[in-house]
DNA sequence: CGATATCCGACGAAATCACTCGGATATCGA
DNA sequence: TCGATATCCGAGTGATTTCGTCGGATATCG
């Protein structure tokens, strides 16, 4: 993401480019990428010069998001999780009283991601003043 | 360590008494409360009539002692670990801008598991008023 | 002395993580 | 039209971690 960040309007990158630049396996990245497609943040342009790009300024994306996509809902421990949908409670709900503990834990994590977009981690590069959004500051 | 607060101040307490309270295995409750004896929150007894018990009343018992001493140093990532000794430096580290990221997260966790000390979970049980520490407030 | 405990080390099943592999499909440039 | 370049898709794998189990040694109390 920090690479399609860096690359951000200047066309779709390929995941060969990025497995070169960030030295990872490329079917590992064709994997990961299917949860940012699924979840809104990328586009892809499937043949030749195809790849993937942003679907939003990485100014507008928030960390939560990426993270979300990638890890799934945010739940330090399985009966406290961000999801509404997949809320669990587990068996020993009505003696546990460390609920609450987590139930913080995962506020103040949720809430540092928030306060963080993907432009936070994508600084622009120097050498290219052609980055259009190098000058985006989120926050 | 929420049933240890709980008889806090009356004796050791078995781990079969608490696991039969919690509805763990009693042996897999041994390998846990090793840490916990390493980490100077616990005290054991043994013989018969032994047991474990706190060496601190609650009050005074972070949360973020008790989940480093059962689940170690509090890392949301290997890179960014809270432990100063087992500080790691990925491979990455010079092209890599996520870093900035996990620390924020991890301060984030500490400082909730900082402010909640055990007292916090384990609220004075209900027709007990001979427990001498459930006036105790913290924070 | 025997019941009740903690101590200790090793072992095991299941889930997750970080991948790999093989091939189908789409698109572009020549 | 053809071939190179990509994404798409589903299945499989090896290492590690998690949550335990098991057997027995040692210490203490009544």
């Amino acid at each position: 993401m920090v690479q399609l960040a860096h690359h951000y309007g200047s066309g779709p990158v390929s995941l060969a480019g990025i497995a070169a630049e960030e030295d990872l396996p490329r079917a590992y990245l064709e994997q990961l990428v299917v949860n940012l497609r699924e979840a809104g943040l990328v586009v892809s342009t499937r043949g030749a010069h195809g790849g993937y790009e942003l679907t939003r300024t990485p100014a507008l994306i928030p960390m939560s998001e990426v993270l979300r996509a990638l890890e799934g809902p945010i739940a330090p421990m399985f009966c406290a999780t961000d999801d509404p949908e997949h809320a669990m409670t587990c068996d020993r709900s009505s003696r546990c009283t460390v609920n609450v503990l987590w139930v913080r834990v995962r506020d103040a994590i949720t809430a540092t991601l928030d306060s963080m977009s993907l432009a936070d981690l994508a600084p622009p590069r120097i050498g290219t003043p052609d980055d259009p959004h190098g000058a985006l500051i989120s926050q």
